[in-house]
DNA sequence: GCGGGAGGAAACCGATCGGTATATCGCCTT
DNA sequence: AAGGCGATATACCGATCGGTTTCCTCCCGC
């Protein structure tokens, strides 16, 4: 069926695109970017309407994959207090990998200031997302202001994933504390 | 004299690269850049070698008026940490501005993913000396760990100019209350 | 076996990339 | 007035940009 074929090639596509994009910025051409992939133009421009597009569907498709890695085994498990700074856990340990270059989606904002791009859209989503769940969590776990320690917590998550992929930083026993020392200010659990 | 003439070439340059990279971002080409400086391509290749040079000039020439900016005033007036908690206030202030694009050091490190760059070179100089401030203020007010302190600054400082630059968060209250957290948090008069 | 559609390779488009070379102009010095 | 230097404008270089088109091959159902 024609129609496997096709979902092959177009993951084939998103997964050299998101790994492309991340590793050498927004501004990768296409010709190298369909090479890595092992697609030839014409098909990719029979399945997207234009580079930027495959931008935002390759961060698209990489979303649920980046929360879960996130997340990580406890998913349902421990106190709100633990689920949110088992995040922060998580984020140290990425920021240890010799190839880790910062939250994909905060990249992908700053490198494209045009905040109507299609991959800026997702991008907003992402960390839209990401506050939801910081703010769930602050509000079961008797926050103050759950909203606002969601809010600081990006502050420090972004920060963070920032200068560890700068590479000016190395977030070993620092953005756990950090975040502890927010929830604790914001009387949480 | 013709040294006037060279350094306000130079110096014109540098302002229009300054204000494009921080505006476009770095991939601003060199044709652009020289037809808004009014500076011919010869000239600039001659003051520089690349433009990978001018970039890194631009960024270093702006780093006084950047450290001003976030001092302000009360240089040397108030508490230590009345004197950190000012620069949040500065940094509150700044990304009120329609303008405003997060900090352009910061947006270098992340666009040019190499640590090589000249420019990124200049941008760690500028990452480390605001973080060098905020550790002796953090060690003058008492605080258990100052240059711990100093890089919890640092993310929610990096953090706060990122998301507010893309356009995700209005710091509005937001960033002198994460700051003064930490610095309850660090035991700090 | 044969027709047809999908997909790949590659040429091609105008534009722009970073960088260089040429030729001329204007101003300052002597 | 003459010379020289700094600056400009402009054309040019090969390469690459995002995107289109042509051709050809391979594989599928009939």
């Amino acid at each position: 069926m024609a129609t496997t074929d096709k979902a092959s090639t177009r993951d084939r596509l998103l997964d050299a695109a998101a790994e492309l994009f991340y590793r050498e910025g927004v501004s990768i051409g296409v010709e190298a970017l369909c090479r890595t992939a092992g697609v030839s133009k014409r098909s990719m421009y029979q399945l997207f309407a234009s580079k930027d597009e495959v931008l935002a569907a390759s961060l698209e498709r990489r979303l649920p994959a980046y929360e879960a890695r996130l997340a990580s085994g406890a998913q349902d498990a421990g106190t709100p207090r633990e689920r949110i700074l088992h995040v922060f856990e998580r984020l140290e340990k990425a920021s240890t990998e010799p190839a880790y270059q910062g939250c994909p989606y905060l990249a992908a904002l700053v490198e494209l200031k045009d905040p109507q791009h299609p991959a800026s859209v997702v991008a907003r989503v992402a960390k839209e997302r990401l506050q939801g769940v910081f703010r769930e969590r602050a509000a079961e776990g008797g926050a103050r202001d759950p909203q606002l320690l969601a809010r600081q917590l990006m502050l420090v998550f972004d920060g963070a994933s920032a200068r560890a992929g700068a590479g000016i930083e190395t977030l070993d026993g620092l953005a756990v504390p950090t975040a502890t020392a927010l929830l604790d200010a914001a009387g949480m659990s």
